[in-house]
DNA sequence: ATCCTATCCTGGCTGC
DNA sequence: TGCAGCCAGGATAGGA
């Protein structure tokens, strides 16, 4: 599903499409893709704007707008499990799942599709406001081992739904959260607070070197859903070393690779290289 | 504070 | 072949 990786490549091939153009016509063809905003209000808010910047926070995509040269409020978007954004010609068909369309003054236009209905794109004044309670990203300067090892011991979670937890550390979902555990070793039912400093420096840079590596492939392509704005599969499916593995084998001890629930999530790990810490009480 | 459940959705899969 | 039923999952709200 896009989750940080998805999301970056999604951002890096929009920006080029999109930064400096104006929007010119809104077309809304399922309204609540909008969260909860009229359409005429939406419409009247991001007509005329210019798009002066696209970037990624978590999962969400940002347009920066502006008017007269004056900054002039965000569309932000979530792709949630099967949103897709493209910019393509006029004449391209969307598809019948397309939920809102943007005319640009180069002519292309940009739309944004979602099989089920999760999917958003909303218009905010306050971006703060709608972003403000996420963790930070983890592959900012401002991610260190320290930080993590004082937010795992003072919260006392497991680490697979701690990892998932947006309000924590941005950008991870299901996917990013069991290889960047197999990769340090941890077991995902392990608790944050017990962890020992060379766990948490393991986490720390399993976590970063799963997502970069993921970002170098495009990031994950295993069902038919994420697609980059060009229409192409991801490629670090074929690097997974347990999501999506069930019954096959570790890549690095040959134990065959097991699938639990963790907070109402699939969670896959190597039972011999992710050991469970034994509970003490 | 933390965990659990339900909700939103639908394509794809399973099993009969 | 057809079809009912189940499942996946990101975010969030409400309850335990």
């Amino acid at each position: 599903m896009p989750e940080l990786p998805e999301v970056e490549t999604v951002a890096r091939l929009l920006a080029p499409r999109l930064e400096g153009r104006g929007i010119t016509g809104v077309r809304v063809h399922w309204t609540r893709i909008l969260g909860g905003m009229r359409p005429g209000t939406f419409r009247s808010r991001v007509e005329g704007a210019r798009i002066t910047r696209v970037w990624r926070r978590a999962k969400y995509l940002v347009f920066d707008l502006a008017r007269r040269g004056q900054r002039d409020g965000w569309l932000v978007g979530h792709l949630r499990m099967t949103g897709r954004m493209h910019v393509e010609a006029p004449d391209w068909d969307p598809g019948p799942h397309v939920k809102v369309s943007l005319a640009l003054t180069d002519g292309q236009k940009f739309h944004f599709i979602d099989v089920r209905k999760f999917a958003r794109l909303i218009h905010t004044r306050d971006l703060e406001q709608v972003l403000g309670s996420l963790g930070p990203e983890p592959l900012a300067d401002s991610f260190q081992v320290d930080w993590l090892e004082r937010e795992l011991r003072s919260r006392r979670r497991l680490l697979k739904p701690l990892l998932l937890d947006q309000t924590f550390l941005a950008g991870i979902g299901n996917i990013y959260a069991d290889e960047s555990l197999h990769r340090a070793g941890l077991h995902p039912l392990a608790r944050s607070e017990r962890l020992r400093r060379a766990q948490v420096e393991r986490l720390h840079g399993a976590i970063r070197s799963t997502l970069l590596a993921a970002i170098a492939r495009e990031g994950s392509s295993f069902d038919t859903f994420y697609r980059t704005p060009e229409g192409l599969p991801g490629g670090f499916q074929d690097e997974f070393l347990v999501y999506d593995r069930e019954g096959e084998p570790c890549s690095r001890c040959r134990a065959i690779i097991q699938r639990i629930v963790v907070g109402q999530r699939g969670t896959h790990y190597c039972p011999r290289c992710q050991r469970r810490p034994r509970s003490k009480r």
